[in-house]
DNA sequence: ACCTGAACACCGTTCAAGT
DNA sequence: ACCTGAACACCGTTCAAGT
């Protein structure tokens, strides 16, 4: 269980290997202690690499983000866009165990320049003809969806219930399309 | 801080002693410990009257989507007490400190029979004239919405930065009549 | 029936000290 | 520069024992 070969760590390799912890155990059980003796080491170390297990789940959570983002490439139709990358960041939530907890509790990493931040979130959006506070209003809906969606998903008990009851994968579908729908027929206003 | 008085302990004093150390402290430091404290009395104890922590969050996450419930009188036209009961949920999670993250870890706490449970969810819009299938898809699809939006809200460094780049609040509003609309022009599938 | 005391197996984080 | 050892102040839960 414990590689305690290449001593060479980083965040890379503690991300990689909190992923890896994560798959095994589950959020709860991801602790500083079990992620150091994974790479061979005592906790305190990690804390040369990282400044707080805080830290470490933001950056696995803007991973998890990223991922999506990569499988939704800018092209088409506004709307067909926002269908894609919700899908994608569903996809990407269920990818990793806990993903949507994780990335409900995780805090956003970078601390710079809100405004460019925002640039950043809506630019696949104003890239296809949207103005800019449009296109965050779409993200933060769509993103609260499937994040939402997700979060039941990762609930153990919550998810047999809600499997036993209906089909919870079709209709996130219908739920995500008639989401988007209602984005592209909204009033418009200031 | 801790009161010793009144010794009688009970489920219904155990959770609203929970909700108030929710309030003072956050969900990361609400403890058996802590509460046990509160109540005057030795952690142990309240194994006595609860199975374990997990089900007193289960408890709490009820009362929660009970409240918003209670805020959403069935009358009007569905869309009407769809929308009200997505701004009842929103504020329902927002009244208590961290109330979105904890339904979102909360197992459902009556594992009784699913269908009968499915039922009283999809009661208030089977009784303004939706088909079973169809209600529970809008439930899930409109609390989704509403616990994901409360988790980024619930979440302090995000919440900062999200009110920064836009107006919080009356997206929601927007995102929430966007998936209601959406929803109720919806194609009519089995 | 209801609660305590003591214990088990854990946490995140700090910090002097080692190399 | 990077890591260890030891410690601090905690966790949830079990269980014999008290009343």
């Amino acid at each position: 269980m414990a590689q305690t070969l290449a001593p060479g760590l980083d965040r890379d390799r503690l991300v990689a290997a909190a992923f890896a912890q994560l798959e095994e155990d589950g959020l709860d059980r991801l602790s500083m202690r079990r992620l150091a003796s994974r790479l061979g080491v005592q906790a305190p170390a990690l804390y040369w690499h990282i400044g707080d297990k805080a830290e470490l789940l933001g950056l696995m959570a803007r991973e998890i983000y990223a991922a999506a983002y990569a499988d939704a490439p800018i092209a088409g139709h506004w709307q067909d866009w926002l269908r894609r990358f919700g899908r994608a960041l569903r996809s990407s939530f269920a990818a990793r165990r806990d993903g949507a907890r994780l990335c409900a509790v995780a805090r956003p990493p970078t601390p710079t320049d809100p405004a460019a931040h925002a640039d950043r979130i809506a630019a696949p959006l104003t890239a296809l003809g949207l103005d800019e506070s449009r296109a965050l209003l779409c993200q933060a809906a769509v993103i609260s969806f499937a994040l939402g969606w997700e979060s039941f998903e990762a609930n153990g008990p919550m998810r047999d219930f809600l499997r036993e009851i209906m089909d919870f994968d079709a209709s996130f579908e219908k739920g995500l399309d008639a989401l988007v729908r209602g984005l592209a027929t909204a009033r418009e206003e200031t």
